[in-house]
DNA sequence: CGTTGTGAAATTCTTCACAGCG
DNA sequence: CGCTGTGAAGAATTTCACAACG
């Protein structure tokens, strides 16, 4: 397991890096993550932060306001090292625990994830995967057998799931939901094309590609229709 | 500071507003249609800004703000016709048009996409979906057969294709991607785990499964572990 | 009356410019 | 000398408060 220890000058203000990072710092982190990844596959030691914003698509200053908020991990007049700021973007992101995933809904979209192999390459591990229709209760989805979501409860708490996936119909999520969170999860990624409703403390993400298409189909008429000049 | 002067007063039932919509109230704009579709569904008339707010998960003052940008079709004193909202927003969008969609990749993802039913609700269709693996070409998916990804020039200019979606290998990605643009597609959805680069003029958004999982990490982390244990 | 629409304030985010350090 | 880290400036976004209006 990997600590944050082993940096000679010790953060000062307190015991940890506690202090918190912007959302939209957050999200990005996890694209250099993977940029870094790439280059540490290509045998990369060094990367400056005008390449690895180039990588990641943004701009040196926002990578570099970005990373001040993990930490100082640079060398000035050198760069970075890849595979020293791989590890402590993960440290702050908390990838050094274990997640365990739990997949609710295995239709299309349930099974595509469950065999997605960029879960487990980076502390995440699908631990379970539902379904209520019994046709597909039992069946085999990649190493793991779908468990029937009427017993969503007792499975989530042996599996030891703190996550959930819900690939279901808009119809059943927000109920589905419910009992997840009731079940002692806290942490819900969604596909399902519904606001869900979630009590204070739980951590909702939405993944929605009708609206990803309709926010694409805005600027796709803006550039067609030159409306713009008045 | 001299930017784009707009008409003073946009005229309802006349030319749309040529105005530019700030990003972040696109996106959300994508999240009231879907709650005016089912209040239309369950057969509600009129909603207020308070109540459309809450079933989209965002404050009444941004909603009135964000709507502010479509332009002015509520009542005072009495709310916003969800039919005639509905239709404005959808129209401020661009969703009047027909989008036709090609998925690229028939792997679990591309075919879970493609027969997931949101697409055709609202002004998008799928036209085509492509792979590599000769496997795979020619059989169905949905009502669609798998093209042959050589052949993806012709068919994207045959069908008319103007959006792509990618649901591929991050190898692949790039030169899929390149393919597409060189093809006429201007606007792009990826799924892939990579960042891709387009020239300008050509809009592209990313969908990650890997990236919102580990921003759910981050803010599990911070939730169970406030005080670091050092 | 009650609710929308909107300037203005407050907050968050991005960019700039350069000091600091290897 | 080159590149990082960061305070300060500049933009963008969200929230507030209330005038306008049916």
């Amino acid at each position: 397991m990997t600590s944050l220890e082993s940096s000679p000058h010790a953060v000062p203000g307190g015991a940890g890096p506690a202090k918190q990072i912007p959302p939209a710092a957050v999200a990005r982190l996890t694209i250099y993550l993977r940029a870094l990844t790439a280059l540490l596959a290509e045998g990369v030691d060094r990367v400056s932060s005008e390449s690895l914003a180039e990588a990641s698509g943004v701009s040196p200053s926002t990578l570099r306001k970005d990373l001040s908020h993990v930490g100082s991990y640079g060398t000035r007049g050198v760069g970075y090292d890849v595979q020293y700021l791989n590890r402590h973007i993960a440290a702050a992101l908390g990838l050094t625990h274990d997640w365990k995933v739990a997949i609710v809904g295995a239709g299309n979209l349930g099974r595509a994830l469950a065999r997605y192999g960029g879960f487990e390459s980076r502390g995440f591990e699908v631990v379970a995967i539902f379904d209520a229709d019994q046709m597909v209760v039992g069946s085999e989805v990649g190493w793991l057998r779908v468990s029937d979501a009427a017993n969503l409860e007792p499975v989530l708490q042996r599996t030891g799931a703190n996550m959930a996936v819900l690939a279901l119909p808009a119809a059943v999520a927000q109920d589905v939901c419910d009992r997840v969170i009731a079940a002692g999860v806290r942490s819900i990624l969604s596909f399902a094309p519904v606001v869900l409703q979630v009590p204070p403390g739980v951590n909702l993400r939405k993944v929605d590609m009708a609206t990803e298409l309709q926010i694409l189909a805005y600027h796709a008429q803006r550039a067609q229709d030159p409306a713009g000049t008045d």
